[in-house]
DNA sequence: AACCCCTACAACCGCGGTGGT
DNA sequence: AACCACCGCGGTTGTAGGGGT
């Protein structure tokens, strides 16, 4: 397949992204939607990758980012969905309202893995799609270019799963800014109930992580049937479902021993 | 007060998948 | 059918900041 050829033009920006360039890109995406994130850096004047662009917004600027710590159920949903899914954070994220996959990933790898017993407890990382590679990377990022990243607005909580929900952003707020465009977030019904609005403090209560744990993984392939999925993922007894789903879908060498 | 170590997090890299031509 | 371009994902790294000595 072709590689694309992404940031090795040379003359692209690197490292952190300064204030400036985050405004440029929220006001293009709030404009024009980020159809193609190849041409929009062009577009958008911006001096830097398509991909480092998707970064930004995806994992930073977009406006349903929820920041802040990670509530104890949210880390326990996390440990969770990890004993299920595996490495696969972008699935992990879609079931996290206002969480990205980057995000959850650095918090995995920063306390929960440790909490939940040691670093690697069993092979997930073959679950999560089994990326092999990896030769160490010598030069890295120019310099410190301080610029400590501005945090844009950061009360954002609203939920809508990642991929509708930018282009939402983008197509639906004008020049709204970001902040008033993640009050008005379009949300499910279902999900707006256990949200409360952008501006006041996030609330989780029981009944939504028991929903949100039993929302269906759509669009994730875990090789199960779509009725099937997380009918009531709450112990380890559930794991001998899972175990018997991934050993139909042939994947189970790959499973720690549970 | 200075130094060192550790943690958290933003960002980059490279690959696989997929859709278009 | 083959090729190409792009997107999205997961792994990894660099750096800032905080805490401890």
């Amino acid at each position: 397949m072709g590689r694309a050829p992404c940031c090795e033009k040379m003359g692209l920006k690197k490292g952190p992204w300064t204030p400036e360039e985050d405004k440029v890109l929220v006001a293009h995406i709030q404009r024009h939607g980020h159809g193609n994130w190849r041409a929009l850096p062009k577009q958008a004047g911006l001096l830097r990758c398509g991909k480092s662009c998707r970064l930004r917004w995806i994992n930073y600027l977009r406006p349903d980012i929820k920041r802040g710590n990670f509530s104890r159920e949210e880390e326990d949903a996390i440990i969770q969905l990890h004993e299920l899914l595996g490495n696969r954070w972008s699935a992990i994220a879609a079931r996290l309202p206002g969480r990205t996959d980057n995000e959850i990933k650095n918090v995995w790898h920063t306390h929960l893995k440790k909490r939940r017993g040691g670093p690697e407890r069993g092979r997930h990382d073959a679950a999560g799609g089994g990326k092999k590679h990896k030769k160490p990377r010598s030069e890295k990022k120019p310099a410190a270019a301080a610029a400590a990243p501005a945090s844009p607005e950061r009360s954002a909580s609203s939920s809508v799963t990642e991929s509708s929900m930018a282009s939402s952003v983008a197509e639906e707020h004008g020049n709204a800014g970001i902040s008033s465009a993640s009050a008005s977030m379009s949300v499910s019904a279902k999900e707006e109930s256990s949200f409360t609005s952008a501006s006041e403090e996030f609330q989780i209560d029981e009944s939504f992580w028991s929903e949100t744990l039993s929302m269906p993984l759509d669009g994730y392939d875990v090789s199960m049937e779509p009725g099937d999925a997380f009918a009531a993922p709450s112990s380890a007894e559930d794991m001998d479902y899972w175990l018997k789903v991934f050993m139909e879908a042939g994947e189970v060498e790959d499973l720690p021993q549970i």
